[in-house]
DNA sequence: TGATTTATTTTGACTAATCAAAATAGCCGC
DNA sequence: GCGGCTATTTTGATTAGTCAAAATAAATCA
């Protein structure tokens, strides 16, 4: 069985790779992982020899496909347990991803079985990211953010990248969550800032182009 | 924070003495962790230095005050976690102590709150076990067995002591549940066994004195 | 081209947890 | 009261994962 220290590294050279050809450099799975590039270079030769990972000694690492297969079911089990923890527990979107973080490692295939039926089997997360399904598929669309949709168009928020226990709650506080119809009232590119409008009369909020930037969205049908 | 061997450790000692003051022989605690003799003196050091436990060389080990108080903690997510896993998720009671072994070194004291709640605060877990209190209370009845018990007394099913699945299995195949009312119709000491009827005419069950051991019952009210 | 900066890898050391096997202590019989 | 059995402890080695700091390779700049 893969330890929980293999199952991080390989979750993180999913998520840092996306597409999943491309080589993710040394030095940024070991700030993802938060150890230092020297402990990284150990552990990916280990996954290399495990044939989790194929590494292109100073230029990257990449997963190989059975990499990838644990990784999307580590994904899977996280963003599951994430809906768990605020649909059915009720706990604070903030919170939930440290608490998967743990989760993921020690929930079995079957638990994980019967938590996505019990939710209703969930294409996406609190956060709208999107869940892994059963057979490995990880459709992530690309979208527009609050940065660059069109100006006093209606869209629908469908995501917030940024998972931060700080952001997500500034996200809550002022209704931007996936779900929600806004419109961007106002964009000030020389000062970086923009005003989101929900619908009725609330007050504007105002965004930096950073944060806005976190925030994808689609067209409101 | 404890790792989760320190905790599993813990956990076993608070099982083995019950009571709390007995000594816990060495040789016994490392047949409960499967580990050898010599890996549960080295550990038991370690813990004696944290504090969690007291180590009389040669006669055993016992808990600390602090070290049954996050005994108690793990105690309360595994038992926590199984009734989870039974009573929501629909799991095998075969299968569930597995899982909370693993379990119950990932949840936070959050989750556990929320699942205690969502679960109506229940006082024993699945198998009959006693749920330690938030506050570290663990009340463990004496219990007569159907080994024990007055011969042809209706008796009801409280608690089922082998956490093994194959046990766990044959007792459900009968209706040898917790909760169930059962009586002894006879019992055959030297042949060392005996006959559980269920209420009704279903055809009673031959068990082992050993087996009926493991069944304790209280008189049906 | 040659020197400097930057990313990566290597080396040596450390911690937690484990086992195999040797040493030791305590008890038990006679 | 001495010899032997048994449980426990000690010793030495191993594995997974980590860091600090030195070595090296590659990219960038002069
Ligand atoms: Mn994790
Ligand atoms: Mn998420
Ligand atoms: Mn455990
Ligand atoms: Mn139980």
């Amino acid at each position: 069985m893969a330890t929980s220290t293999v199952e991080n590294y390989l979750k993180h050279l999913l998520l840092l790779a996306e597409d999943g050809e491309a080589l993710v450099p040394m030095g940024a799975l070991a700030a993802a992982l938060e150890v230092v590039p020297g402990t990284a270079t150990t552990m990916v030769k280990a996954l290399a020899d495990s044939g989790f990972v194929q590494h292109r000694p100073r230029l990257g690492v990449r997963l190989t496909p059975e990499g990838r297969r644990v990784a999307l079911n580590v994904l899977r089990k996280h963003r599951l347990v994430e809906t768990f923890l605020v649909h059915v527990l009720k706990m604070d979107w903030a919170k939930v991803h440290d608490e998967a973080e743990q989760l993921e490692h020690a929930i079995s295939d079957e638990v994980l079985d019967r938590l996505d039926a019990l939710l209703g089997h969930p294409q996406t997360d609190p956060h709208g990211d999107p869940i892994p399904s059963r057979q490995g598929k990880l459709h992530s669309q690309v979208y527009a953010t609050l940065a660059t949709c069109t100006l006093d168009r209606s869209v629908r928020i469908v995501r917030i990248t940024d998972q931060s226990a700080e952001f997500l709650r500034f996200a809550e506080q002022h209704g931007l969550q996936p779900g929600t119809a806004v419109r961007v009232a106002d964009r000030n590119l020389p000062a970086g800032l923009l005003a989101v409008q929900k619908s009725g009369k609330a007050p504007a909020v105002s965004l930096s182009l950073v944060a806005a930037g976190k925030i994808l969205v689609e067209p409101a049908r």
